[in-house]
This record gives structure tokens, sequence and C-alpha cells, in this order.
DNA sequence: CTTCTAACA
DNA sequence: TGTTAGCA
């Protein structure tokens, strides 16, 4: 948890869906303000454009989302942060597990 | 589009 | 504390 994202999705790839920052805040329902402080705070750390426009990608969108319904239920940003930061490291444990699973041992 | 500051609930 | 508004 030294990155805040540092380790850097090397995923967005070529055809992937990118969105400004006013489209993102009418996705999510989310105000632009809102959306860079949640970046300031750690929640979320889009991708930026030469100039400096962030771009978010579809599953950045899903994470704006889901720090919505988190924010619903009673979570402040520091506690959204945490469950972004344990379901990463949930999805990285399963992706090994299914991996282990599926391999064929011999 | 970006950053910052200020104010409100 | 989180959200919103205005300015540069």
């Amino acid at each position: 948890m030294t990155d805040s994202g540092g380790g850097r999705v090397p995923a967005p790839r070529a055809g992937q869906a990118l969105y400004a920052i006013s489209v993102a805040a009418k996705l999510t329902g989310t105000g632009q303000q809102n959306i860079r402080l949640y970046e300031t705070r750690g929640l979320i750390t889009p991708l930026r454009t030469s100039g400096g426009t962030r771009q978010y990608s579809d599953s950045d969108i899903g994470v704006l989302l889901r720090i919505g319904e988190l924010l619903d239920q009673g979570l402040n940003l520091a506690g959204v942060a945490k469950v972004l930061e344990l379901e990463a490291a949930n999805a990285k444990l399963h992706r090994a597990l299914k991996r282990a699973q599926s391999r064929p041992r011999q």
C-alpha cells in the first residue's frame, strides 16, 4: 500500500473507452469537484493525458459507482479507500487462486 | 479542462 | 466530514 495506484494498470487497451471528468460525473451522478477530491484522497487514480486532463476508463467508472454506494452505506472517504484497497488485494488473490485451480497438477 | 479558496449541511 | 460554488 505504499502506492496509490502507483502499480498502475497497464491495461488501457486500444479501443478502451475513456471519459473526461464531465462525462464521468454524469455517469456516476457525482460532481466533478467531488471526483477530483476522491483522487486527492487516494480513492481513485485516473489516467492523465499529456495536457493533464483526467481520463476515466470503464473500470474507473465502476470504481466511482462503488464509491457512491459505499458512501451511501455510511462509510467515509477513509473507509471507502480501505474497502477499495481490500477489494484490489482480494481480486489479486482470487486471480492467483483461480489460476492455481484451473491448472492441471502433474 | 486544471488548481485553489471559501462556505454550507 | 463531505459537498458545492466561484475564481484564476
